[in-house]
DNA sequence: TATGAATGAGAGTTCATTCAT
DNA sequence: AATGAATGAACTCTCATTCAT
C-alpha cells in the first residue's frame, strides 16, 4: 500500500470511530484492523493517538467551515443566511449516521490540560462566531453575531441530550425573531 | 474505616473526580485509593463502575433542582426569577472548581447504548425545562420556557468550550430580550 | 432462623451447587444468598469454603454408601446384586440432575496437597470396593471386587466424557462376563 | 525476549502449570511470571486463558496420540499391543511428575456450557477408542474395544484417586483375560 | 449467636506505545 | 518504509475471609 493510501486509511477509519464511538471507547487496536494497517505505520505517521485527534479536528474543522459557508452562500439576505444554516443543522441532524457535533463531542471527553485540543474546539466555534459577523456585516447587526452562535450551539447541544428535532426548530425560531 | 462512612467517602470522591477529570479517565482504583477504601467495599456499595456514575448524576441532579428552585424562590417576578438563574449560573462559572456542567459533561462520554444514562441527562434537563415553565405559568408565557432552556444550556456549553464569561452574559441578554 | 436450620440450608444449598457447578465455580456468595444466611453464619458454622466441601463429600458419602447397599439388598444373588448396581448406576445418569459422580468430580478439582480431601474420595472408593467384596463373598469370588469396582468407576467417568448411556451397559456387560 | 520463543514459553508453562496445579488453580499471573513474559505477549497470542487451555488440550491430544500408537507399533499381534499400552500406563504412572491423565482431570474441572472444551476430551477419548478398534481388526474383535477403552479409562481414573499401582495392573489382567 | 459491611489479594483482560526485523 | 510481536501499566471486577456491631 503505498504511503498516503496508509495515511488516508488511517484518517478516514479514525475519524468514523472517533465521532462514532468517541475518542476514548475507540482503541488504536480497531483503527489499525479497520483500516488495514499495522500498528507501527499508524505510529510512523502519527506520534500518538492524541495526534490522530488533532488531525480528525482540523479536518473536520475546515470540511464544517466549508459546509457551513456554502450554506450561506447559497442565499443573498443574511436573514436567508442564517435560517438557511439552521435549517442545514435540521438536515443533518435527520441524518442515519448522525451523533451529534464533533467538537462539542470532543470537548467534554478530552482530558483537562490538553490546551492544543481545547484550542482547536474553541478555534472551530469562533469560525463560526466569526461567519455569523460577517454575515450580519452588510445589514450592520454584527452585535447579533454571538447570540446566533450561541442559538446554533444551542441546537447542537440540546438535540443531542433530548434525542429530538425540536430543539433545532425552537433555535430557528429564535433566530428569526432577533434578526 | 467506620461503616457508613465508606459509602460517603466512595461517593464523594468518585463524585469529585467524575466532575473534575471525566468518567472514562477516572479509575476505580484512584477513587479507592482518595478515598481511603478498599477496592472491593466499593463493589460492595455498587455492582459497577457505571452504577457509581449514575449515583453521581441522582445526587447532581437533585442539588441542581434544588440550587435552581431556591434561586427562583427568591425572587417574585417571573423575569425576575429568570434572570436570577442566570446570574447564578455567571456565579457558579466563576467559581475555582468549577469544570462545566455535570451532566453535559457526561453527555458526550458515555457510550451510546446506555438508555438509563442518557435518560438521566435528559430527565435532568427536562427538570430545567419545566422550572421555566412554572416561573412562566403565572405570566402566560410557557411557550417561552424551551427558549430559555436552549439558552440556559446554550451559556453552558459554550462556557464550556471558550472559558469564558460572555456567553452567560450574552444569554442573560437575550433572555431578558425575549421577555 | 434456628440454628440448625441454618447450618442445613448452608448444607443442602452448598451441596446442590457443588455438585451442578463444582467446588471452584461455586462462591461463597452464591451459598449464602441461595440459602438465605448471612455470610459470618456461614463461617460460624465452618471454618472455611473446604470445611464445607468435606461436609459434602462426607453426607454424599454416607448417602451413597446406603443407596448402593439398599440396592443389592434387593437381590438374593451376588451376581444379580451386582448386576442391579450397574442397572442403578443407569438410572442415575438417565436422571435430569445428573451431573457425574459427586467424588470423581471434585477429585480432579481440589488443588493437590489437600490430604482430607483425597483421603475422602479415597475412603468413598474402598467403600465401594468392600461392598463388592462382601457381595462376592458367599460365592468365593472376592478376588473379582476390584475388578468390578473398576467397572464400576470407568461406567462413571466414561458416562461424564461421552455424555451417553453406552458406557454403563458396556460395564454391565464386562461384569456379568467375568462373574 | 526472543521473538517466536515468547509463544513457545508461553505454551510449555501454561501447560506444566495446568497439568501439575490444574487449570482453576493456575492464574494467568503465574503464568507470566514462570515463562518471563509480559502479560499482554500472552493475550496477543490467546484471546483467553481458555483459548490456551484449549492449546494445551490439543497439543497434549497429539502427543498421547502418537505415543499410544508407538507402543501398539512395536509389538506385532493385537494382544500384545494391548497389553504394551496398559504396560505402558503404567510406567507413567511411576513417573515422578505424572499427575492423572491430562484430559480426565480437566473434564471435571471445566464448567458446563463450555462444548469446545469437553468435545476436545471426548475426541481424544474417542481416539483411543478408534485406536483399540484397529488394533483389533485383523483378529475381528473390534466389538471389545470400547471395553479395552474403558478398562484404560478405568486404570487413570482408579490410580488417581487411589494413588498406587494396583489398578493398572488390575485391569491389565481384566484385558488379558477378555482378550 | 447472628449479622452485613469491610477487606487484601488477586482474578482475567486491554490499553497506547515501542522495538527488532 | 512497513511490519507485527512484545511490553509496562492500568483497567474493571471477584475471591474467601474477618471484624465491628
Amino acid at each position: 500500500m503505498k504511503r498516503n493510501q496508509v495515511r488516508n486509511q488511517i484518517v478516514e477509519t479514525a475519524s468514523r470511530l472517533f465521532y462514532k464511538q468517541g475518542y476514548n471507547a475507540t482503541g488504536v487496536n480497531q483503527i489499525i484492523e479497520e483500516a488495514g494497517v499495522a500498528k507501527a505505520s499508524l505510529y510512523q505517521h502519527f506520534h500518538s493517538k492524541e495526534d490522530l485527534l488533532v488531525e480528525y479536528l482540523t479536518i473536520k474543522g475546515t470540511e464544517t467551515d466549508n459546509a457551513l459557508r456554502a450554506v450561506a452562500d447559497s442565499h443573498r439576505e443574511p436573514k436567508g443566511k442564517v435560517l438557511a444554516i439552521f435549517d442545514f443543522l435540521a438536515s443533518l441532524m435527520g441524518q442515519q449516521e448522525y451523533y451529534g457535533c464533533n467538537f462539542l463531542n470532543i470537548s467534554s471527553e478530552i482530558p483537562t490540560g490538553t490546551p492544543r485540543l481545547t484550542e482547536l474546539v474553541k478555534k472551530q466555534k469562533d469560525n463560526v462566531r466569526a461567519m455569523f459577523r460577517e454575515i450580519l456585516k452588510p445589514v450592520h447587526k454584527e452585535k447579533l453575531a454571538d447570540e446566533l452562535y450561541m442559538l446554533f450551539d444551542a441546537a447542537l447541544i440540546t438535540n443531542k441530550v433530548h434525542g429530538d428535532a425540536w430543539p433545532v426548530k425552537t433555535a430557528r425560531k429564535m433566530a428569526e425573531k432577533i434578526l
